[in-house]
DNA sequence: TATGCTTCGTGTACTTTCTACACTAAGCAG
DNA sequence: CTGCTTAGTGTAGAAAGTACACGAAGCATA
């Protein structure tokens, strides 16, 4: 390998942007750093890429390692690479945000002894320090989610598999932070022809019931 | 820096997708690799990334010494990182595009001893093999500036300063590999506002001389 | 100086998409 | 049976996008 020895070479990490909707917000997770540098403040979940998988197996496995859920929607969102950004040395960090559904939720119980919480991402309480530039990182990843749902449909994967017109619309709110026009977002969706009505209703208690639909997956 | 120690670390890269417009096509630097691995292969400029470097600056740096032009567009496309993309070990390439007006398109001589050509991009002879994943790294270049052209302005990046809007007109034509109306383009980036008339027109030698427009910065 | 050639530059009608907006339907509780 | 709450639906006007043809300006040359 002669040639790669003549270079330093920096540490690698992958961090994630790990976003789901829970109590009517959009949440991130976080976790509280244990060690220095930054102990005891809060940052993105992440770590150093193993010298042999690739960036979007490391991604994953952070995703399980911290958040324990699998398979959920991964995208790489940017590369962050300043020198400085790690008080320990050249650090870069390649970026990726997950969308968690509703229904895998649960983060990984602290058997990592892991201190790892939801953080609502609109709570003006929560635009607290974070570790590291994990808060431009943060900003960058909610930019691109809202770009994101305006063109495409991954606003989906924050559902669960079955959910209603209404509940979809909310997603939408949330994430643009503004209200939606309910006849006009269900013309548009069910244009995309990327959901299909199921024969279901959700009975939630009271009032009537709102018809499911689920996700056409490819 | 002890706890960054503990694990072996990548090489990382930038490699760049430096495009033009030149004999009415769009064009793309490549370099004869001088050496192993992918010797006399073409390949996407590119080096590694020095150790207090921004990631940035180690593109625009490859950018002047390979293509010999600086203060151009540069943008960071992607990060490619699988295992075994380079035969010498653990390679993590930054990848950036950078667009390069007509008027600076000379690329340094080949002081350095490098053996840089501009390919059409889209001429299939052109389709050959590159060294590494630079097919898909370009692949994916073009794709972006596809879908950056029509939603952006940066299109006026490839031309010179003082321009014509059939200029204009071609470039994204060339881009976008199909015609434009002429009427509805000069009515769409009018409105865009972010080209201003200039008093002057250009006097090919034959023909109706054509009106000179200049992109109005920021 | 008239004719032909080539590129420049312009407007309108039609279609599609987006936006604003209000009432009836279904189920539950009392 | 009445009242409350959420679900579900259509239409008219505005804006944006698309298709399309001809006169103007300059040059060459007969």
């Amino acid at each position: 390998m002669g040639s790669l020895d003549k270079f330093p070479r920096p540490s690698v990490t992958v961090d994630l942007v790990i976003f789901t909707i829970a109590d009517d917000a959009l949440k991130v997770l976080l976790i509280r750093r244990g060690a220095e540098p930054y102990k005891d403040c809060w940052a993105l979940p992440g770590g150093f890429v193993e010298i042999d998988e690739s960036l979007e197996d490391a991604a994953a496995r952070e995703l399980q390692e911290e958040a324990g859920v699998t398979s959920v929607y991964l995208e790489q969102l940017y590369t962050f690479g300043d020198p400085g950004r790690d008080p320990r040395g050249r650090v870069i960090s390649v970026s990726y945000f997950a969308l968690v559904d509703a229904d895998r939720q649960r983060i990984r119980a602290a058997t990592d002894a892991i201190d790892a919480r939801w953080f609502s991402v609109f709570d003006p309480e929560n635009s607290r320090k974070l570790a590291f530039d994990h808060k431009k990182i943060l900003d960058y990843a909610v930019w691109r989610l809202r770009n994101k749902i305006e063109w495409t449909t991954v606003g989906y994967e924050l559902l669960p598999r079955k959910f209603t017109l209404s509940e979809l619309q909310r997603v939408y709110e949330i994430i643009l932070q503004k209200p939606v026009d309910k006849r006009n977002f269900r013309k548009k969706v069910l244009a995309q022809g990327k959901i299909r009505e199921l024969s279901e209703t959700r009975k939630d208690g009271a009032h009537r019931p709102a018809r499911l639909y689920s996700f056409r997956k490819k």
